[in-house]
DNA sequence: GTGGCTGCAAACATTTTGCATAACT
DNA sequence: AGTTATGCAAAATGTTTGCAGCCAC
C-alpha cells in the first residue's frame, strides 16, 4: 500500500481545506502514520511509519506538519518523561491522562472525568481560566507490579 | 556574599551526608540558586544565579548536582512547555500543580488536594501505583483574562 | 502561474559523557 | 590515601530554520 487511502484524503482535504492549507502527500502519509490506535508516538517512529507506508517524507517536514496539526487542533503533543522525545497522537475529543509505566515504558492512555474536575476546581474561584490540561502519572502498571 | 551561607552549609550536609554524598561548592551554591521562592528556573538561569553568588561552575556539573538531588528528592524538575528546557525547583513535601499562563509566562504553583485525589483515584481498582503526579495547566492568569 | 510546501543541510538548544585533575572525608 | 566530584571539551539528541526548487490549487 503505498498511496495513502482515498479515505484519508477525503477526511484530510476536510480537516485542511478550510484553513486554506494543502492537502499533500507528506501531510496525508503523517496523518495516516498518526492513526487512532497507533498510541503515543515519538517523531522519529512517526517517521518510521511514514516510510512503512511507503513514503520518503523528511524529518523536517514531519516537524512542520505535526505543528501545523497541532495548530489546526487535530493532533496533540506531551512530553511524558524525563528527557523524552515529545510524543503525538491524534486529538481526542476525549479529556484524558496518561499512565507512564516506569519499569516496562508502556503509557496508556486514561479516559477518565479527573481532568474536567481539575478544570471546574479552577474555574471556581481560582481566576485561571485553563486552556489545556496536561496529566502525566508515572509509576508501576498493573503487569509491571511486583506481585503483593 | 561569595560564601554559601553556613545554614545551606549544615543543611545540605544534613541532606547529602546520610547517602554518603560530598558537600562541595557547587552542590552548595545550586541548593542557594534552587532557593524557595526563586520559582521554577531553567538549568541556564540556574547557572546565572550560581555565578550572581559568586561560583564559577560548570554547567555539567549543575547537571549532575540536579540529576543527584532529584535522585535524593530534595528537588523536582517538570516540563512545562512545548520544547522548553526543563524547571527545577527544590522539592515540596506538598502535592501540587502547575498553572502557567500563556500570555505573561508566569508560573504559579497550585496546592491543593486535587493531586491527592488522582492518586487516591488511580488506587482504586487500577492496577497502576502512581509514582509521580505532574499535573500541568495551561490558560489564562486572573492578570491576564481579558475582564468580563 | 504563483504562493505555499518540500527536501536538504546546516544551525541550534539542551543534555550527556569521557577523561585527566582537583577536592572532600 | 582513596575515592568521588569537577571542569573541560566533545558528542548525542531533539528540533528549528534558510533557501532553492517543486507542486497543489
Amino acid at each position: 500500500m503505498a498511496t495513502p487511502s482515498a479515505a484519508a484524503d477525503d477526511e484530510l482535504a476536510v480537516l485542511l481545506g478550510p484553513s486554506g492549507h494543502r492537502v499533500t502527500v507528506p501531510r496525508r502519509a503523517v496523518w495516516e502514520a498518526l492513526a487512532p490506535g497507533a498510541g503515543h508516538l515519538t517523531v522519529d517512529e512517526l517517521a518510521d511509519r511514514v516510510t512503512a507506508l511507503g513514503h520518503d517524507v523528511d524529518l523536517a517536514s514531519v516537524y512542520r506538519t505535526l505543528a501545523l496539526f497541532e495548530e489546526l487542533g487535530i493532533a496533540r503533543v506531551s512530553r511524558l518523561g524525563r528527557g523524552e522525545a515529545s510524543r503525538w497522537e491524534r486529538a481526542h475529543p476525549d479529556e484524558h491522562f496518561h499512565l507512564v509505566c516506569t519499569t516496562c515504558g508502556s503509557v496508556d492512555h486514561h479516559v477518565g472525568e479527573l481532568v474536567e474536575r481539575v478544570r471546574d476546581h479552577l474555574a471556581d474561584g481560582h481566576g485561571f481560566v485553563a486552556d489545556t490540561v496536561e496529566l502525566v502519572v508515572t509509576g508501576r502498571c498493573g503487569d509491571c507490579r511486583p506481585p503483593d
